[in-house]
RNA sequence: GGGGCGGUGGCGGAAUUGGCAGACGCAGGGGACUUAAAAUCCCCCGGGUUAAACCGUGUGGGUUCGAGUCCCACCCGCCCUACCA
């Protein structure tokens, strides 16, 4: 009955039939413990890429391991499907973005399909979909209505190439350029639309209740930024108010200049007559010149004095009040006091313009002197030169952590000069794009009423389809003859559309929620899947979200829980990232570099369940590496061998059956580790495991253990430990090889034998001075002085034990 | 400047968390089978030695009977972030 193994043949037939039969549907069942298990939805660009199948294929592995401990199991798939690329490809190639995004959808779900994933395709959820957009607009009206999104003119990243304003998180790198496009953006002073992500400040970066990598959380909480510190209620001599925010009150005393941002709105006011001409310069260059130059690493001070003065409230000093583009508008007030004894910036600042330095924190056993000091000193120490403050400690702590700052914070407020803050670099969401390619922002002004959501029943707020695009890239939404012109919702009278979209990750903020109910029509899901299936269970994705989807979808699931549409303070339990799949070049996968390897392509070669082998192998998932072409014949040859062991016919040979309980001993101490690797997310060593129990099991079939009664049992264990990492070849061998009931996907994970665990026999290490001296084969039930004796008389470690 | 991750054979990586370093696989070498090749199977595969000793997990110290693993100091690589007051 010597079959040949051909995945080409059997893969399409167990996709189908599984299919059919809807094994992997998942339905409310209040008998079963849910899983949801929850994978980032792909963008649809073109072909399902590599990298997909390395987060998908072990993150399906995992959930059909779930689903095999006896857990109802979701694993949902979509796509995200809104964005620039199918606008480029509109321009560039004259498709509307419609076809282009859909015709890849129609292509990614043949080949997603052919991966043999346990994706109930009845939940699939399409971002840009008029049903699914319709409730993208629904949230963004709830935001409104509840004062968590506003609309404000402010100076906002805009990038030229893509002709869109840009959210501050999709703005990279030392040049500040654009996340998609690579061009450096500009600012440009707009009427933008705001989610108010800055309110859940201080829960985004609280993560007791969830279980997410270490580097994601860092990632988080530096991205919010949060300082502790106060804010100093300064004056101009003229008696305008000039606040600052510091995290150092207790460096008051020396303040001895104030610098501003020069967008600052006090500029004006401040400048003399004299300085105005310099001043304005200094403005114009900093404009230009915006962020690229402004966030040079090791640039060398520059400033202008504005020729006016402020008056520290704590001691009425009379301090200059420069212009310098090294304080930013964006943070804190745009106003910085600067203290140059005690930081660095400051006092590059003043050492560059002559200004003076007054020490007032001063660490025991120095004297400093402002005149002479080389750096700022940044430590703890005793404030001096700060009136009745002199002799107060401070130490490193921040806010009032720290018993020095607290003395000081305490004073102001009583003095009224100042109070306890915080500030944080989060600057809330900026969600308008002025593109086509998105759900429109379902807003109308009025000259009379001002700016009002469109009415529920009137979503969704439908694209236009006959639009033209124009080679300069401006929005075809803005340029429609009528699209925009409509009733204004309050009073009837000619009103105007809002021509922006909103930026994607809104969409992608709540796709998870409509994985439940992709069909329902009474809100954005099914109340009753949601009480069931949320919250997510474990999501698996990449790192590069951290700071953008990662930190929406949870601001998205606070914002809607107070406004009691979800429940529970997090929406994803568990979260852990794969690395990337690099070319074999070790550069990152890209068509001009022509390094892209394409499943599709390994597909045919070698089958879905060899490629997903080795994407589990081939490197530690959280890591990925360069990909291997030569590698994935060990993977090959793996799959081979099993199948050659189930349907080759048995070696003559009796077997001992000393040796059947070594096998089952090897067999339970691999389910011990493949168990404990998919809790972990270790693929590498789900699959080394595997192919080392197989050399076992060979070794021990050449030698006739394919006759002892309790070998197809050891062979049943090995197909179910098999079956979630390549569920194909484990449903053929299950089913038409050794002929078990359909399917081998229902069958329940297998139980560890504790005592199978307990070697009868153990390997004694002898070691003399940590030197490995001998290996003895013992009983493992040895006593101490027995395995001392041993030890003391093994052939190999007497030599070295002499004249111990 | 700040933060994170990492450094183990020719390569990807193991090492049950302080106890046999290099599992598993790739590549390589040798052999069997074959007219031949592919496939398959067997053996070898960190350095060193006839064999041992000995050396060996980025570097230098330390703790320990014993360190890839813990502590201190440093070097290198990658990623993120950045004049954040």
């Amino acid at each position: 009955m010597v079959k040949e193994y051909k995945p080409g043949e059997i893969e399409p037939k167990w996709q189908a039939k599984w299919e059919a039969d809807g094994l992997y549907n998942a339905d409310i069942n209040e008998n079963k413990k849910k899983f949801y298990a929850l994978t980032m939805l792909p963008y649809p660009s073109g072909d399902l890429h590599i990298g997909h199948w390395y987060a998908m294929a072990p993150s399906d592995a995992r959930a059909r391991f779930k689903r095999m401990q006896g857990y109802n199991v979701l694993f949902p798939m979509g796509f995200d499907a809104f964005g620039l690329p199918a606008e480029n490809a509109a321009i560039s190639r004259g498709i509307h973005p419609q076809e282009w995004t859909f015709d890849n959808i129609d292509r990614m779900r043949v080949q997603l399909r052919s991966m043999g994933a346990m994706i109930d395709w009845r939940r699939e959820a399409v971002s840009a979909d008029p049903s699914y957009y319709k409730w993208t607009q629904w949230f963004f009206i709830q935001f409104f209505n509840n004062d968590l999104a506003y609309r404000k003119r402010s100076p906002v990243d805009w990038c030229p190439q893509c002709n869109t304003t840009l959210a501050r998180e999709q703005v990279h790198g030392d040049d500040r350029h654009c996340e998609r496009c690579g061009t450096q953006v500009i600012k440009k002073d707009l009427e933008q639309w705001f989610f108010k992500t800055t309110k859940y400040a201080d829960e985004l970066i609280d993560f007791s209740q969830i279980d997410w990598p270490d580097r994601v959380r860092t990632l988080q909480t530096n991205w919010v930024g949060r300082s502790e510190g106060a804010d100093v209620y300064f004056k101009t001599e003229e008696g305008a108010e000039l606040t600052v925010f510091t995290t150092r009150p207790d460096t008051l005393w020396g303040a001895t200049f104030m610098v501003l941002a020069p967008e600052h709105p006090l500029v004006d006011a401040v400048t003399t007559a004299e300085q105005r001409e310099a001043v304005r310069n200094y403005q114009q260059e900093a404009a230009g010149k915006t962020e690229i130059q402004r966030a040079a690493a090791d640039k060398e001070k520059t400033g202008v004095f504005t020729g006016g003065y402020a008056i520290n409230p704590v001691n009425e000093a009379r301090i200059p009040i420069w212009i310098a583009d090294y304080v930013m508008m964006g943070y804190g007030y745009g106003a910085i006091m600067a203290v140059p004894a005690h930081d660095e910036r400051d006092f590059a600042f003043a050492r560059q313009f002559g200004l003076e330095i007054i020490p007032v924190i001063q660490p025991e056993g120095e004297n400093f002197d402002g005149e002479t000091m080389a750096e700022a000193y940044v430590g703890p120490g005793m404030m001096i030169n700060s009136a009745q403050f002199n002799g107060t400690q401070v130490t490193d702590d921040k806010g009032r952590k720290n018993p020095g700052l607290a003395k000081v914070i305490d004073w102001l407020e009583a003095e009224e000069l100042g109070k306890e803050a915080i500030s944080y670099k989060l600057r809330d969401w900026l969600i308008s794009r002025q593109r086509y390619w998105g759900a429109p922002i379902p807003m109308v002004h009025c000259a009379e009423c001002g700016w009002n959501p469109v009415p529920e029943e009137d979503l969704p707020v439908l694209l236009p389809k006959d639009v033209e695009w124009l080679p300069t890239g401006e929005s075809p939404l803005k340029l429609h003859p009528t699209w925009k012109e409509t009733t204004c919702p309050v009073c009837g009278e000619p009103g105007v559309r809002e021509t922006d979209t909103m930026d994607t990750f809104m969409c992608s903020s709540w796709y998870h929620l409509r994985y439940l109910s992709p069909e329902y029509s009474d809100g954005p899901f099914d109340p009753r899947e949601y009480d069931y299936w949320m919250p997510v269970d474990v999501y698996t994705g990449g790192i590069e979200h951290a700071n953008m989807h990662l930190i929406y979808t949870r601001f998205f699931h606070k914002a809607l829980r107070d406004l009691g549409i979800t429940e529970g303070h997090e929406p994803m339990l568990q979260l852990r990232n794969q690395g990337m799949v690099l070319g074999e070049d070790g550069e990152k996968m890209s068509k001009s570099r022509g390094n892209v390897v394409s499943p599709d392509d390994l597909v045919n070669q070698y089958g879905a369940d060899t490629v997903r082998g080795y994407l589990m192998f081939f490197a530690r998932w959280d890591l990925g590496g360069p990909w291997n072409s030569q590698g994935i014949a060990g993977t090959e040859r793996w799959l081979n061998r099993v199948w050659n062991l189930f349907t080759e016919e048995s070696e003559e040979g009796e077997v001992s059956p000393d040796l059947i309980k070594s096998v089952k001993q090897t067999l339970h101490a691999a389910l011990d580790r493949v168990t404990r690797d998919y809790e972990r997310f270790e693929f590498n060593t789900i699959i080394s495991t595997l192919m080392e129990l197989l050399n076992t099991l060979y070794d021990a079939w050449r030698e006739g253990a394919g006759n002892h009664p309790e070998w197809p049992g050891i062979l049943e264990t090995y197909l179910l430990m098999m079956a979630p990492a390549v569920p194909h070849i484990a449903e053929e061998l299950w089913t038409e090889v050794l002929g078990k009931p359909y399917s081998v996907h229902n069958q329940q994970w297998p139980e560890v034998d504790p005592e199978l665990l307990v070697k009868d026999e153990i390997t004694l290490i002898i070691q003399v001075n940590g030197k490995l001296r001998d290996r003895i084969d013992v009983p493992a039930d040895i006593s101490e002085e027995e395995a001392e004796k041993t030890a003391l008389t093994s052939p190999g470690a007497a030599p070295f034990l002499e004249g111990e």
